[in-house]
DNA sequence: GGCGTCGTTGCGTCT
DNA sequence: GAGACGCAACGACGC
């Protein structure tokens, strides 16, 4: 029989490395390839100018190369339990695929369109390709238990092997038996809206530095993979967070979207290395692509994940509620130009290093404000083009020292951190032009200039430039006797802490081994 | 259960 | 400029 077939695109937004489109094509009289813009998803509240635009890029370009393929991309607005129904009726669909996705969202929204598709006698099949592993799988693989160190990541991955590799990208051979109909009025109903549609001031509208779409993350990987030499000796902790040009590869949006595949981005690495002598894990670039398994991973497996209370590995913390204080950090004038500097150019291009994102991250909770990471979270989610549910909920814990990361007297000073790197202040002076005429002694901490400085720079601390919401050097101090007493709690209370949970899980499990071996006995 | 080791990327000071 | 050390001493994991 041959199918009528709806391939949904949610992430996954590339036709390489897409399992779940081929399944599509195969005995396929008729695809219909559909992105939903679902309101939950998709809102100007919580998605930011810049990563609507990357993903308007994304959309324009999947529609580019399926119209190479004789397709069209077909847009629809709506709640994906509203949109479905009248889609299956309409287009009378017998097979839905779709890339398989892990978040909490996404789960609970498949599986309502699951039972709607079952209603309507369409079959459905999903694909998992937006992670290097089956991340069911690698918990599995761990007895059951969701791994909290890199360490025990990287163990259960060695057994499991290398991740499959990626597949090609449909050809007109995959499609020569396939038609999409495709009406005159195709923009007007199923087109891609335009940045204004989410009802942002494109006045404002920042220069783009990263365009979406799967044709440009290939190119920019291809670029990259070029440089075999700076592949190959690739450290993270050795680039630098304030570079006037990012020291690493900046695909870490096209990741997230889908535009280019982590199964292709592992194996074109391999390839890079192959024969030479290379970095490795946890610094290496294979590295980073195990980090985000590992947050996939804890994503999965930690109920809660991207909350503090009911969350059973995540350190329960008394953090402040200080407005103020939050929109001084947002909106980048706290007074500390490193930490400002940073702000600004997250607002303004969607991407930061991924140590800049420390010193902030660290500033915003267990080193100065001593606001919840949960606070932090919303504002990446917001600007960053990379910004990833699993991801920015596991960095998020790691910096404020609530879960993975546990060496909370390593306070980032919002001063020191950034001078590492860029003594002169060049990357402040270009993301703060205001303070372009401070001397270099002064430009991490201009309020120390004298007030002749000020008048020469053309830069009044207090009236031109704030002046720093809090004093680094007592207050950190402070916030780690405040951090000791949140883990002494902790431990006072067992059942709150992981290890004892743990514990209590592993007598929990020991019931099901002692009837394993009586069954062996027997 | 106890103990030792280790942990992607701190800071400031000293040599 | 690079490396060692004290700071005060965390949890996860493995044996």
């Amino acid at each position: 029989m041959a199918h009528t077939c709806i391939h949904w695109f949610r992430k996954g937004l590339r036709l390489h490395d897409n399992p779940a489109l081929m399944a599509a094509l195969k005995d396929c009289k008729e695809l219909y390839p559909l992105f939903v813009l679902d309101p939950h998803l998709h809102d100007s509240s919580c998605v930011g100018i810049n990563r609507w635009r990357f993903l308007i890029g994304a959309l324009k370009d999947l529609d580019l190369s399926l119209r190479k393929l004789n397709s069209r991309l077909f847009v629809v607005r709506g709640k994906p339990e509203d949109v479905f129904p009248m889609l299956f009726n309409q287009w009378k669909a017998t097979r839905l695929t779709y890339e398989y996705d892990t978040e909490p969202y996404s789960l609970s929204r498949d599986k309502t369109v699951t039972t709607l598709a079952k209603e309507h006698g369409v079959e459905v099949i999903y694909k998992i390709s937006h992670t290097l592993y089956d991340i069911d799988r690698v918990i599995e693989e761990n007895n059951g238990k969701t791994p909290l160190t890199y360490n025990r990541m990287q163990a259960i991955v060695q057994t499991l092997g290398p991740p499959k590799r990626p597949i090609p990208a449909p050809t007109m051979e995959n499609m020569k038996d396939v038609t999409t109909p495709c009406l005159e009025n195709h923009e007007k109903s199923y087109g891609i809206p335009e940045v204004e549609d989410l009802g942002h001031d494109i006045a404002e509208l920042p220069e783009e530095c990263f365009p979406g779409g799967e044709q440009e993350a290939l190119r920019r990987l291809e670029e990259h993979m070029k440089r075999t030499r700076w592949v190959c000796s690739f450290e993270k902790p050795q680039t630098s967070p304030n570079s006037l040009s990012p020291s690493t590869t900046v695909l870490s949006p096209y990741v997230r979207f889908g535009c280019l595949s982590a199964r292709t981005f592992w194996w074109r690495l391999t390839d890079v290395y192959q024969g030479k002598e290379h970095s490795a894990p946890p610094v290496s670039l294979h590295g980073q692509l195990l980090w985000r398994e590992f947050f996939y991973t804890a994503s999965v497996g930690i109920p809660n994940f991207n909350r503090m209370e009911g969350n059973h590995v995540c350190t329960q913390v008394d953090w402040d509620s200080n407005p103020e204080h939050l929109a001084a950090w947002r909106e980048a004038r706290t007074g500390f130009p490193f930490i400002d500097a940073i702000m600004t150019q997250l607002r303004r291009e969607g991407w930061i290093h991924h140590l800049a994102r420390h010193a902030v991250a660290c500033f915003l909770t267990r080193g100065d404000l001593w606001i919840s990471w949960e606070e932090g979270q919303k504002v990446f989610e917001e600007l960053l083009l990379d910004g990833d549910w699993a991801l920015n909920a596991g960095n998020w814990q790691w910096l404020s020292a609530s879960t993975f990361f546990h060496q909370f007297f390593r306070v980032y000073s919002p001063v020191a951190f950034g001078k590492k790197t860029d003594k002169n202040g060049d990357y402040i002076k270009k993301y703060l032009p205001l303070l372009k005429k401070f001397p270099a002694e002064y430009i991490y901490e201009p309020w120390k200039a004298p007030r002749s400085v000020q008048q020469a720079a053309g830069c009044i601390v207090g009236k031109d430039y704030p002046q720093p919401i809090v004093q680094h050097e007592v207050i950190s101090k402070k916030n780690i006797q405040r951090m000791k007493l949140a883990y002494a709690k902790r431990s006072a209370h067992p059942a709150e802490s992981p290890s004892k949970k743990q514990a209590v899980k592993r007598k929990g499990t020991s019931v099901i081994d002692m009837l394993k071996k009586k069954h062996r006995k027997v």
